[in-house]
DNA sequence: CCGAAGTGGATATGTCATATCCGCTTATGT
DNA sequence: ACATAAGCGGATATGACATATCCACTTCGG
């Protein structure tokens, strides 16, 4: 269980961090699938310099969005305390892709349960959970419809996703649009009562 | 501009056919980035053998799908002579996407600009064409909200594409689910005023 | 000033898809 | 029946590409 951490000369720590800032902006704007190769040049570093810090593309991966994953489940968590559960739900849906839309290999690490480490999936478990308690909360307060269920979640974010993933998607951020239309539907209308039969029976757990 | 066809021999046809056939299956099943060699193998031949008569995966992907997709945009061409246009379009865009639901490489062709021939992108901007015709007369018939844009189709259809592409998304078609309320949202709902104003201006034209 | 730590980047390795080639087989019509 | 053009198979050449290593050289730090 115990790191180790076997403490790097002065140079090597500098360079580490350089693998780690190349690595945000590179994975940011090509996705998970650019090289170390890619990597290692846009800190000016070599190869050899980065694999000798990060055994694998997934370590470095791990590295970089570790934290930034855990502060999203940091913010579903702070959600709960909020009054309305719906707001709370709707906020952090909302901020939690305003990450993702500016860095594509965020967006495919929170995507894909494929090469994940324990870590990673345990953070992105802990996100969905926080999603469940704010999904029953609302609906007992009456304002989310009932055959809403956290299995919708994954959905609702890979549809979100998809958009930003478009051509289009670039200045005017399309995905807001989409998002607001989506969230709103799962509000409670009692005014369209017969509406929602149409819907089909809620996903199965995965 | 005439096309050469130098009558093949009769067992050439048959191959022709059973390629043909491979391909659909092979590309519905595993996408367009399947090999030749896999189609060949499916279809029980050689990989010289489809690659006599077709030059490359594109050409043989445009065979598969120049029909398929074209069958798509007369659908689309055929709702438009229904009376309630926001019907007509729901009614489309359910049919279109439950074609795609069981071939994944027609999804592919439907969402990626990337590769395509001349034929297939002509197709689809019919089927985007008549979606427009729909989306214009379903806001004179006060059905459907204002601030819908033909530019909201691709997005929309994109949404659903990646609900099929989820792991989940087996046995239960969980996206009829989200065209539902996607398509829900998109009427007008005089009782809800000041509801869409949330909206983020419509995105602009590719 | 020495030795351990670190560095660069050419390159070995492995994977994978595309496309071709050519000796052999089969259809076809006379 | 036979000649011959057409077709067939599938091993393999080709080319991309990413991963990861290796080692001669440099730099740090005590």
């Amino acid at each position: 269980m115990s790191e180790e951490t076997p403490v790097l000369r002065r140079d090597a720590e500098h360079n580490r961090q350089r693998t780690l800032a190349a690595a945000r902006e590179v994975f940011a704007a090509r996705g998970l699938q650019a090289t170390l190769n890619d990597v290692a040049h846009h800190a000016g570093l070599g190869v050899g310099t980065v694999y000798r810090r990060f055994p694998n593309k997934e370590a470095l991966a791990e590295a970089v969005y570790a934290g930034k994953l855990d502060d999203i489940r940091a913010t579903a968590q702070a959600a709960l305390a909020g009054r309305d559960a719906y707001e709370a739900l709707s906020a952090f849906l909302e901020r939690a892709l305003e990450q993702a839309a500016t860095d594509r290999g965020l967006r495919e690490l929170i995507r894909q349960g494929g090469s994940d480490s324990r870590q990673i999936a345990r953070t992105r478990a802990g996100i969905v959970e926080s999603c469940g308690h704010l999904i029953a909360r609302a609906q007992e307060q009456g304002t989310m419809r009932g055959d809403v269920t956290v299995d919708d979640i994954a959905p609702i974010v890979a549809m979100i996703d998809s958009v930003m993933d478009l051509p289009s998607a670039g200045a005017s951020q399309p995905w807001r649009r989409y998002l607001a239309l989506i969230l709103d539907g799962l509000r409670t209308r009692p005014d369209h009562r017969g509406r929602h039969s149409s819907w089909s029976p809620a996903p199965t757990r995965s």
